[in-house]
RNA sequence: GGGCGGAUAGCUCAGCCGGGAGAGCAUCGGCCUUACAAGCCGAGGGUCACGGGUUCGAACCCUGUUCCGCCUACCA
């Protein structure tokens, strides 16, 4: 096969698997500069899970960013796309701990350093995979300085990161109420919380006096934290309660007397008005217990079973057992005064699911409101900028609002807390284990053992850190000179808070700027119903599985592996069955990319269809065919010189290139990638493909005309297709790259890859309104033409005579372009009308020109009359519209003039066409009644 | 409770600064026309959720309502 000789299908497999490692292996993805004063760009990917895998999201984001990331390198400034993985320190270790519980083990009978062995080990297994998925997208990062959240020199800016906040101050040790997971045993942060309404109950408890007769009731929905409880408050101005303040009541189950208090925390309008106050358990009473100096009484162990504080019989229930015993007993001693369903919000944790408590215990946090203060500045200010730009809001609500950050755990994989204690407890805060210890002699004249603090960092405290830290922070490097701060950050509106927000404000603190100047804030993707997608849900898609395709068996068994529920692996694997009876076929990477930009709608979420896929997958095969069109057409002929449009179809497809480099990088600029795919398609399916393609043919296959104008088309349409496929490129590297390197040499423009080629420019010289005005109305009379064939059921292979009647303008223009329009419509051929309209004539009718086909015999006046009424019928309502505007005397005096003149120009056109249209039917009833 | 977003063709969605409602898919009719049947040429299909207002003119601006989604919040 020569070189210029393509495949008559587009195989996306064959041309995606050739390319990516080329690319990588000649060091095209890392930064160089073509263009020496171009300025520098960045983008830091959100790092993914190390031992996650792609999920559409993924793909979704990846894709924007590779085309950021592409069209820049193109333009010619050094382009930095950061790259690298998070070690997403909960999900990693859970999932290690349960292949160490299929095993009968646990982390703890491993102990710490066995089990982080033991995780690295996992890590070195599944690490890959990811990255591998991030290959197959195309995506073009610089895998040269990929990074990974625990890597070493991470590891020390994370340390830096702690130890300077807390010299500052801004990191603090405190006994606090947090949110704790008793399942996985450890606090989590405000943001790790996920509250769902769920059905529950509302016990409704008597609390009998200590002195005297009768009792209070209180309501509560989790009956158990009684136990606890150390007072029973009402709202300070309730009179009904006035006066029961500063009595005591017996706490039943436990005999303790606990207080009445009063508290504007309550709210008189709810049950009774009167609430227990159980500050150990609840971040509300716990705020009204310290106000009024009230123990603390914390009856939950770890796990949340009851512990010692309670009576004996509770004593190591869990919570739940627990609930049902006090329930029980109250019942039994005749405390209870009624349940009533409730509906109510229930604290799970994001991963485990399990119920949190509030729980009290000592903790690490960062002190968030100053570090917050100059984060609002900078998007108040404009130094970053939120797309779509109303995020601005959620973002500040947040910020305006900020808690204090819990950022310790206790779990094993992750950063530990670079804190060490003393004999004392007396604490030693440094970067630098040899160090500390120095510190510690000198603080207590003497070499002493130290305790490290066992636990780690939150993951998201190491991933604020991510666009300077990956950079080389606190290092002053060159890579953080030239790429910090960043352009842009590309991600979903659910981590604004535990990323975004932290970025921003751990950027600010440490390196005084923004980490990054643009945040694009893209949608969810949904499957085909809307539905988010979940492995429990059973209807998630792998990206792969689009891109090389999957057999119904294989996909319905990847969807029910490893399922958290299996009890709901049937109904799963019966969905995917409904849902995709023939499996997913291959569409390939750059069909995939093209329809993720195409649907990448700004403040919408993604619902994936998969029909627009493969209207993409048809699309590349689009372009092959034409670029395959192309290539036969110049093989083995010279090309001439420098581009010279002589034709029509020439000069009206390098003018409408203009508009669509012009076009595509506007949409960039804003993000518009659907507008940017839209417009590519646009013009290369339907313009350069459906009519310059066929107007080049008559040129080509004319035997009759001179080599070198032939020559010159050939170079028009070479070099067209070139800068179509510079302009594609980002969206679709791989086709384009195949493709280009076929058709880049023909115009002198090869290299070693397209990658790495210019981005086009507006070339103005090209541009030419009025011979696309000429063009478009060649195109309109072959449409016409078409159209009346279409309608008449005439066979596409029938030549056709018509005879025109019109101004001289138009008719000139048809002159001009006969041999074009002759071959584009089918015409036998063309006349003026000189006199009489011939009797069996289908009439179309365009702006200063009529059209007459000749049909006698073969018109069916019926069809015909129907037909032409079926057009006088939209026409007569447009022209309804636009003389009751004209005859509007507020339009005519407060429109725009040249709103006004264009009504009326409609005004004239429509009347002229109705007439035609009007004496046409009139002819055809005649004929009609003739025959 | 507060905030944000959505409702446009059968489906998925565009519609920019207010001025003749669009695309892809699906449907219908005709075509193996020598790049492409993953294709070509045509056609049909819309009470722009509903009510009011502003305006000469509203899918678009204002307002109210309904429905759907998301985020957020301390009602026991």
């Amino acid at each position: 096969m020569s070189d210029t000789t393509l495949p008559k299908a587009y195989d996306a497999a064959s041309v995606e698997s050739r390319w990516y490692a080329l690319w990588e292996e000649r060091g095209y993805f890392a930064p160089s500069s073509t263009t020496p004063d171009a300025s520098p760009y960045c983008i830091m990917i959100p790092p993914p899970n190390v031992t996650g895998s792609l999920h559409m999201g993924h793909a979704f984001q990846d894709t924007i960013m590779d085309a950021l990331i592409r069209q820049r390198r193109m333009r010619g400034g050094p382009v930095l796309w950061q790259t690298g993985t998070d070690h997403a320190g909960i999900a990693t270790q859970m999932v290690v701990e349960r292949q160490l519980e299929a095993e009968g083990s646990n982390r703890h009978e491993l102990g710490r350093a066995l089990f982080l062995e033991r995780v690295w080990k996992w890590k070195g297994e599944s690490g890959g995979t990811i990255v591998r998925q991030l290959r197959r997208l195309g995506a073009s990062c610089d895998w040269s300085r990929e990074r990974f959240t625990m890597d070493p020199e991470l590891s020390h800016a994370v340390r830096e990161a702690f130890v300077r906040l807390y010299n500052e101050g801004l990191i603090y040790r405190g006994k606090r109420l947090v949110n704790w997971d008793p399942v996985l045993l450890t606090a989590v942060s405000d943001l790790e919380v996920v509250s769902e309404e769920e059905r529950g109950s509302l016990w409704h408890l008597r609390y009998p006096w200590a002195e005297g007769d009768g009792y209070v009731v209180v309501a509560t929905t989790r009956p158990e934290t009684m136990l606890g409880d150390v007072a029973v408050a009402v709202h300070p101005e309730d009179e009904r309660h006035a006066h029961l303040v500063g009595r005591e009541l017996i706490l039943p189950l436990t005999g303790r007397r606990i207080p009445v208090i009063a508290d504007t925390h309550v709210d008189p309008a709810f049950g009774t008005g009167c609430v227990k106050i159980t500050p150990a358990h609840d971040f509300n009473d716990h705020e009204v217990g310290a106000r009024h100096g009230l123990p603390v009484i914390n009856i939950f162990t770890p796990d949340a079973r009851i512990n010692d504080q309670a009576p004996e019989p509770y004593r190591g229930l869990d919570r739940f057992v627990a609930r049902a015993k006090v329930v029980e007993d109250l019942t039994q001693a005749g405390l209870l005064e009624r349940i009533d369903d409730h509906k109510l919000m229930i604290p799970r944790g994001d991963r485990t699911k399990a119920v949190l408590e509030p729980y009290l215990t000592d903790q690490w946090f960062v002190k968030a409101a100053p570090l917050a203060e100059e984060a609002i500045r900078a998007v108040e200010d404009g130094r970053i900028r939120f797309i779509p730009g109303n995020w601005d809001k959620t973002y500040f609500e947040w910020m305006r609002n900020i808690q204090d950050w819990c950022i310790s755990r206790q779990i094993w994989w992750g950063h530990r807390i670079p804190v060490w204690y003393g004999p004392d407890g007396h604490p030693f805060v440094c970067n630098c284990e040899e160090m500390v210890y120095e510190m510690a002699a000198e603080h207590y004249g003497q070499v002493v053992r130290l305790t490290r603090d066992p636990d780690v960092l939150d993951t998201w405290f190491s991933s604020a850190l991510w666009p300077f830290a990956t950079l080389g922070w606190p290092r002053k490097t060159p890579e953080l000179a030239r790429y910090y701060p960043t352009d842009v950050l590309v991600t979903g509106f659910d981590i604004i808070f535990f990323w975004v927000a932290r970025m921003i404000m751990m950027g600010l603190k440490f390196t005084g700027e923004v980490p990054f100047r643009e945040v694009y804030i893209t949608g969810l993707v949904r499957d085909a119903d809307g539905n988010k997608m979940s492995k429990s849900k059973g209807n998630i898609l792998d990206p792969l599985d689009l891109i090389d395709g999957i057999d119904l068996e294989s996909l319905v068994e990847k969807r029910t592996r490893d399922m958290m529920q299996p009890q709901l692996a049937a109904k799963v694997a019966a969905a995917t069955r409904a849902e995709f009876p023939q499996g997913i076929p291959a569409f390939g990477t750059d069909a995939l990319r093209f329809a993720m930009a195409a649907l990448a709608v700004q403040g919408r979420d993604i619902k994936l269809d998969l029909a627009r896929v493969e209207g993409y997958r048809n699309f590349c095969n689009k372009l092959w065919n034409a670029a395959r069109f192309v290539l036969m057409n110049v093989e083995g002929h010279a090309l001439a010189g420098p581009v010279e449009a002589r034709t029509l179809p020439d000069r009206w497809i390098l003018s409408r290139l203009q508009k669509v480099i012009a076009a595509m990088d506007a949409a960039m600029e804003r993000y518009r990638f659907d507008e940017a795919a839209a417009g590519l398609h646009r013009f290369l399916w339907g313009e350069f493909c459906d009519w310059y393609l066929e107007m080049v043919k008559p040129v080509l296959y004319d035997d009759g005309l001179a080599e070198a104008d032939k020559s010159h088309t050939r170079r028009v349409m070479v070099t067209v297709l070139e800068s179509s496929l510079r302009l594609l490129h980002p969206l679709m590297p791989f086709i384009t790259e195949e493709l280009w390197q076929k058709v880049a040499p023909l115009v002198e423009r090869g290299g070693a890859t397209l990658m790495r080629a210019p981005w086009p420019v507006v070339e103005s010289r090209f541009e030419d309104e009025s011979l696309e005005t000429e063009a478009e109305f060649v195109m309109a009379m072959v449409t016409a033409v078409r159209n009346v064939r279409g309608e008449m059921d005439i066979p596409p292979g029938r030549r056709l005579p018509v005879l025109v009647s019109g101004e001289p303008e138009a008719v000139a223009i048809l002159r001009r372009h006969e041999g074009l329009i002759a071959v584009l419509a089918r015409l036998e051929g063309w006349s003026e009308l000189t006199g009489e309209i011939p009797e069996g004539v289908a009439t179309a009718v365009l702006p200063g020109m009529r059209i007459f086909i000749p049909l006698a015999g073969i018109i069916d006046p019926t069809a015909e009359i129907a037909r032409l009424e079926k057009t006088l019928q939209k026409l007569e309502a447009d022209l309804t519209r636009v003389t009751g505007k004209l005859n509007n005397a507020g339009f005519l005096a407060n429109a725009k003039p040249e709103v006004v003149a264009g009504e009326q120009a409609k005004a004239r056109a429509f009347t002229e066409k109705r007439q035609v249209l009007e004496d046409a039917l009139a002819r055809m009833r005649r004929l009609g009644e003739v025959a």
